[in-house]
DNA sequence: AGTAGCACCTGATTGC
DNA sequence: TGCAATCAGGTGCTAC
């Protein structure tokens, strides 16, 4: 559910709480996330204890936290470890200061105890569909983090992020190679936007608000896009996702919420998704719903043409 | 190599 | 009322 506008807040809302912060105990009260950890939570928590989280990292929709461990050495991963975690469909954190956490919320999968400077924290971490994750793993130098020079705050990622591109809103990200990459294969451009290995942090509301304002049919072959189209799309869906951003992102009920439980407001905003029926704001026409390759997909077929025009 | 299809889950809502 | 079908903001693996 969360895409990259639900993401960063939930990242600056972390980043703000927890930075500085040391483990001191971690309870799973659902093995399965942990899942990618062969040894399960038993190797979670081991890899945890005492550690220290450095900062709240974000590229698209994948979050991690590089950790130090205080009085240790670190010749077994020069580039350092992270506590990684991906949010899936249904995924929350939420911290709480002080000694008094409530009882862990039925959809609570994971419950850390911290410590920063003496205050006492606990972070929550909520999933009801179970898609999303947590994860301790190495951070590796990758090409693209090398070439990308100006971005050393990216210089390593974890394992499991190295093969998503750059974000849509990461001031480093080649819009020139993203367009070029976009346009090429035979899939519809809504598949294309999705792939999160070319430009990540697009998902299902956004692709569709992004090619709405782009006047893009959303089952348009990448190819038949041309490349001002192409940029167009790519502008678009920055500047929906970043107006989002600013609202604290879509939430339509509960299950999506920031890591002090509040929603975000853009959901009054979104002019194609969720509107299947309803008016276009151009044009008036009803807008469209279908489903494309398993996604509700919304446009309007007025404003977004299938197929280029005829001169 | 690139792409379609499905699997992974829980819970709310809709329809018979 | 009860129960089955459908749907939900994502990703990764497998098989063509």
């Amino acid at each position: 559910m969360p895409e990259l506008p639900e993401v960063e807040t939930v990242r600056a809302g972390l980043d703000s709480l927890i930075s500085g912060a040391a483990v001191v105990s971690v309870d799973v009260r659902r093995d399965s996330c942990v899942r990618l950890l062969p040894g399960g939570p038993a190797q979670f928590s081991g890899l945890l204890d005492g550690a220290r989280i450095e900062a709240v990292v974000r590229r698209g929709k994948f979050l991690w936290m590089p950790l130090t461990h205080p009085g240790a050495h670190s010749a077994d991963a020069p580039a350092g470890e992270a506590l990684s975690a991906h949010l899936g469909m249904s995924g929350q954190f939420r911290v709480h200061e002080g000694a008094d956490a409530p009882e862990p919320h039925a959809h609570c999968r994971a419950r850390l105890l911290l410590d920063r400077a003496g205050t006492p924290l606990t972070l929550d971490f909520l999933d009801q569909r179970t898609f999303g994750y947590l994860h301790v793993e190495e951070l590796v130098e990758t090409a693209d983090a090398r070439a990308g020079g100006v971005g050393s705050s990216l210089a390593a990622l974890p394992g499991s992020v190295a093969h998503i591109g750059r974000d849509a809103l990461d001031p480093d990200l080649d819009a020139a190679a993203s367009v070029r990459a976009w346009r090429r294969g035979s899939r519809g451009v809504k598949q294309v936007l999705l792939d999160q290995t070319l430009v990540s942090g697009i998902g299902n509301i956004y692709a569709d608000e992004a090619l709405w304002a782009a006047r893009v049919h959303p089952e348009r072959a990448a190819h038949a896009l041309t490349a001002p189209q192409a940029r167009t799309l790519l502008e678009a869906s920055r500047v929906v996702m970043t107006r989002a951003l600013a609202q604290g992102g879509t939430s339509f009920d509960a299950l999506y919420v920031n890591v002090n439980g509040e929603s975000g407001y853009f959901s009054r905003s979104l002019e194609a998704y969720g509107r299947g029926g309803e008016p276009c704001a151009r044009c008036g026409r009803p807008l469209r719903r279908a489903s494309i390759s398993g996604r509700a997909t919304h446009w309007c077929a007025t404003c977004q043409r299938r197929y280029a025009p005829r001169r």
